[in-house]
DNA sequence: CCATGTGTGTAGTGTTGACTGCACACTCTA
DNA sequence: TAGAGTGTGCAGTCAACACTACACACATGG
């Protein structure tokens, strides 16, 4: 049930496989963080970090923010911050779509992208 | 700058106006929390309460919980759950419909709703 | 006039979030 | 075989969140 941190170790141990400069140290050590700290949220010890230092994780790994964030559990803040500029429409949107298959909502971007709104 | 607060002590004391069960007081024992702590958070002098809460204070003065959730700097928790579920998809989206206008984005949900989505 | 209700000031509480810092044991490798 | 690097255990910090508890002063209407 520990979906961050085990994703965190598979992927820094992928990484390492090829670039020796990914031991848990070192990356810790990059990401401005302590080492044990990090150990202890990859094992699950401990829950996941702040979304800045997911930010951080999420640019040295190269792996999509929103992605990492939404397995800690969080939402990016500035996507927050869109709904609630807005709380009425969005949330009215977002539910509805929630109950949407992926490519109806995957239709909708591409709409939303190249038409003429 | 304390929008939350001097929303609610608004609402309340309009709603007052013909329902002298709106005090303080009594709002704060129906909904649960100390008088003393909801006067602090009507004046600003403390931060919103809990997303709970917040919802028990939209029930009770039949206000949008999703808009006093935004004025309380929040976004409801089942939008996150739904956007965490599908973290891609959703960002792209929701990052393309914050530049569009009220108009754009209300035409998009009532497709939405009455589309053959 | 006093009992009831009103809003508010001050102080204190338990819990969680987001970490640091150091010591330890193990493993390579030069 | 000493030294550097590896992951980890344990303890502790500091601020913020989300509140409670109680005392106070005012007012008001029966």
């Amino acid at each position: 049930m520990d979906a961050f941190g085990s994703y965190l170790r598979e992927r820094r141990e992928a990484r390492r496989a090829s670039d020796r400069s990914y031991s848990l140290r070192q990356l810790a050590t990059r990401v401005g963080i302590e080492p044990s700290y990090l150990s202890r949220i990859e094992r699950g010890a401990e829950s996941p970090p702040s979304e800045a230092t997911i930010r951080r994780l999420a640019a040295e790994l190269e792996e999509d923010e929103d992605v990492l964030l939404a397995l800690a559990g969080k939402v990016s803040s500035d996507l927050q911050d869109a709904i609630r500029r807005r709380p009425a429409l969005f949330a009215q949107l977002i539910r509805q779509l929630a109950e949407l298959p992926d490519h109806a909502v995957l239709r909708l971007v591409r709409e939303v992208r190249d038409g003429d709104w």
